[in-house]
DNA sequence: ATCCCGAGGG
DNA sequence: CCCTCTGGAT
C-alpha cells in the first residue's frame, strides 16, 4: 500500500527525532512493572524529575503491590505530597496494588483491557507500562507533549487524546510507537515549550506550520 | 466542564 | 503575584 504524504511526514519527524535524540528512554526510575505503575500515576500533572524525587524513599519504605497496599494513607500522602494532587494519587495508587493482589495474582496485568480496570490509569498510564516494563507496542503514549507536538506538526487535528492516538497508530509502524513518544516528549520538554516554543532552535520547523 | 494539588521560576 | 509543569475521574 502506498504511504500517504501524512505518513512521509511522520516518518521523517521519527528519523529527525532518532538523530536528536539516539539515547532517549523513559526518564522514571523504576526496578520493576509495579513501581512503574506507581511512578506513572505519580507523574500525572507533574515532572518526572519530581516523581523521581520522591520514588527512591517510597519504593524503600513500600517496594512491592503488598506493602503499597497495606501501607498508612497518612504516610503514603506524606511520601508523594510534592507530586500534587496527593491525595488521588494515594487512593489510586492502594486501589490499584488492592487490585492488583486481588484480582491479578499480584501480577501488573500485561493487557491494555486489564490495566484499564486499575484505579487512576487510564490510556497514557496503561501505553507507557505496557511499553517499558513489558515491550509491547499496544499503542501510543498521548501525554500533553505529545498532543501539543502532534497537533503544531499538523500529524493530528482532533483535540482528544484517544482520536490523537488513533491518528498516530495510523500513521506509524507499530515498532516505533514508542519510539516516537519518548522522543516527541524530549522535545516538546527542551524546544517545543507550550508557552514559548523556540521555533529557531527546532529541527523540525520546516515541516512545522505552527507559528505562535 | 470541573475538580484534584504542590513546587519552582520570573 | 503570576505562570508553567509528562492525567484521570466525576
Amino acid at each position: 500500500m502506498k504511504k500517504s504524504n501524512q505518513e512521509k511526514k511522520a516518518l521523517e519527524i521519527l528519523k529527525i527525532l532518532k538523530q536528536l535524540y539516539p539515547d532517549a528512554t523513559c526518564s522514571l526510575t523504576y526496578d520493576s512493572p509495579v513501581q512503574l505503575l506507581i511512578a506513572t500515576i505519580l507523574s500525572a500533572q507533574c515532572t518526572d524529575e519530581r516523581v523521581n524525587k520522591v520514588t527512591p524513599e517510597l519504593f524503600a519504605r513500600f517496594p512491592d503491590a503488598e506493602s503499597l497496599a497495606n501501607a498508612d494513607r497518612e504516610v503514603l500522602e506524606t511520601l508523594i505530597r510534592s507530586t500534587g494532587f496527593y491525595r488521588n494519587k494515594a487512593k489510586n495508587i492502594q486501589g490499584a496494588c488492592q487490585k492488583i493482589i486481588e484480582d491479578f495474582n499480584g501480577k501488573v496485568p500485561r493487557t491494555m483491557e486489564e490495566l484499564l480496570l486499575l484505579p487512576g490509569v487510564a490510556r497514557k498510564t496503561a501505553n507507557v507500562v505496557l511499553a517499558h516494563a513489558f515491550g509491547i507496542n499496544a499503542g501510543v503514549t498521548v501525554d500533553t507533549h505529545v498532543k501539543r507536538l502532534s497537533q503544531r506538526l499538523g500529524l493530528t487535528k482532533a483535540t482528544d487524546p484517544v482520536k490523537i492516538e488513533k491518528d498516530l497508530m495510523g500513521l506509524l509502524p507499530q515498532e516505533d510507537w514508542e519510539n516516537f513518544s519518548i522522543r516527541i516528549i524530549y522535545h516538546g520538554r527542551q524546544i517545543c515549550k507550550a508557552r514559548t516554543p523556540n521555533c529557531q532552535e527546532c529541527k523540525l520547523a520546516y515541516l512545522c506550520s505552527f507559528k505562535d
